[in-house]
RNA sequence: GGAGAGGUGGCUGAGUGGUCGAAGGCGGCGGUCUUGAAAACCGUUGUGCGGGAAACUGUACCGUGGGUUCGAAUCCCACCCUCUCCGCCA
């Protein structure tokens, strides 16, 4: 959510935002409606304070005859004053709608772009994996090992359904046993969040009202989280927090849900997009200082990028275009992984900064030096998605003979340094 | 699932129709005292929105939404949430 008044002081810069995302937002009329409200406001604000300096008044006067002329003065008031708060929120009710659908504005160096074919490479690390044989897909090598069960994921789950097991499932807590060690090195406070979370939480990170095809719904109106951001964020949500803790720096490691309405036709094979997936995610918020959201942004992206090059696993990371960011993002990267039998990088993690667009509507607020309320800033960040890692981790290090050679850094986790039958 | 209790400021806790934005306490801040600190004492201490250069001022906020009333933290209705006990359960 942005600022009213900053929506009003900034239109051009916000209807551009606006393009440059691709979002249709129809500002003018967020605008007039505004007028609107202040219009009505005031007047209702006037015949409210008429009422309350009558009424104390009547309270005070010892005359009854007074004090009953008051009175029926004050019922018409009163029915004139019910219909201009009728009025008003008949126009708050649209103006709430479409202040949550304003879209934050994207950084000056985010280019424009429909959607992530245009994103813009901005780093190369590693070369693309060259093979003297013939390699296999993930899929096929992680079958044969007996790494991950398709078919049988399938039956039970359903679509995009998936068991890890033997070395699939042991590598996978070999992966997150060393994400802690690493990324709590650099600071950070390991949580596990809950993943079943209120509604407010999802209007809170922005994913809704925009993405709700893409949430699961329980029976009692709660949702299943897509990431621990969004319980995370909930974590200070209507709290004003210590000065003194900022920067807070979350390790939240949650199970995550995806409905993935909307790309049927994408991944239908192997662990790229399943429905259910586990991840561990930096989130971050700071002091309400454009600076340091953007010295953290660039922070925990290369905390990513440091991860991903300590696996020796080659990836680029791409500055994300307009038509590729989230409403409420100022500028996202992503870091994508070598992919081999796609030839393809695919994306591993994403970095975003919001400004304070999420702690408004989470109400996330501290007290600076100078006495006053400001909203802190929020960012995120993947630190690493199992069992999507899988994927180029398998196919990268795969051998002739269909075994896999183990990261060293991996290598004490699992205990081995290859799989194999 | 059954039964009960309760939601008031940073915290605790009083307040059952009219100067209540809300007593008291704790905490915070400022001061007196002290070489310094503690203790004690004195003072001060909510947020949003509007107006104003400012002093200040209007309005809203006592879980949420409605209702009754000239007037609601206080009365009525619905909902949400928290806690306790019992049951079930990883």
């Amino acid at each position: 959510m942005l600022d009213i008044n900053f929506i009003r002081e900034n239109q051009e810069l916000v209807k551009e935002g606006a393009r440059k995302k691709l979002i249709d937002f129809d500002l003018d009329r967020l605008i007039s409606l505004d007028d609107k409200r202040r219009e009505v406001l005031l007047v209702v604000e006037e015949k409210r304070a008429k009422q309350n300096k009558v009424s104390d008044e009547i309270a005070q006067s010892g005359d009854p005859t007074g004090q009953a002329r008051a009175i029926s003065e004050m019922k018409e008031l009163k029915a004139e004053l019910q219909k201009e708060e009728e009025k008003l929120k008949v126009v708050m009710e649209e103006w709430q709608k479409l202040m949550l659908q304003v879209p934050n504005v994207p950084d000056v160096s985010v280019p424009d772009g429909k959607d992530d074919s245009e994103n813009k490479e901005i780093k190369v690390w590693g070369d693309k994996t060259q093979f003297s044989f013939t390699p296999k897909d993930h899929v096929e090598l992680m079958t044969k090992l007996d790494m991950v069960d398709f078919e049988r994921g399938t039956k039970v789950h359903g679509f995009r359904g998936y068991f890890l097991k033997n070395d699939g499932a042991l590598l996978s807590w070999a992966i997150w046993n060393y994400a802690m060690d690493f990324f709590l090195k650099k600071g950070f406070t390991p949580m596990i969040t809950p993943t079943i979370v209120r509604k407010s939480n999802l209007y809170g990170t922005s994913h809704l009202p925009n993405d709700a095809d893409d949430i699961y719904k329980t029976q009692d109106d709660d949702y299943l989280a897509g990431t621990a951001e969004v319980p995370t964020m909930g974590y200070y949500s209507d709290e004003v927090i210590d000065e003194k803790i900022l920067p807070v720096k979350f390790l939240s490691f949650s199970p995550c849900y995806r409905r993935e309405a909307g790309s049927h036709g994408k991944d239908t094979k192997g662990l790229i997009r399943v429905h259910e997936f586990f991840k561990l995610e930096q989130v971050v918020l700071c002091e309400a200082s454009h600076e340091e959201s953007v010295r953290l942004h660039e922070w925990i992206n290369r905390n990513t990028e440091e991860f991903i090059e300590s696996l020796g696993i080659p990836y680029h990371t791409v500055l994300n275009c307009g038509g590729d960011i989230g409403q409420g993002q100022v500028k996202k990267y992503d870091i994508e992984l070598w992919v081999p039998l796609e030839e393809k990088y695919r994306e591993i993690s994403s970095a975003s900064y919001f400004h304070d667009f999420q702690t408004r509507r989470f109400n996330t607020r501290y007290k600076n030096k100078d006495g006053k309320m400001q909203y802190a800033h929020s960012l995120n960040c993947t630190a690493i998605p199992t069992p999507r890692i899988l994927v180029s981790l398998v196919e990268n290090f795969q051998q002739e003979d269909g075994s896999i050679k183990v990261p060293e850094v991996l290598q004490k986790y699992l205990g081995k340094d290859v799989i194999s039958k």
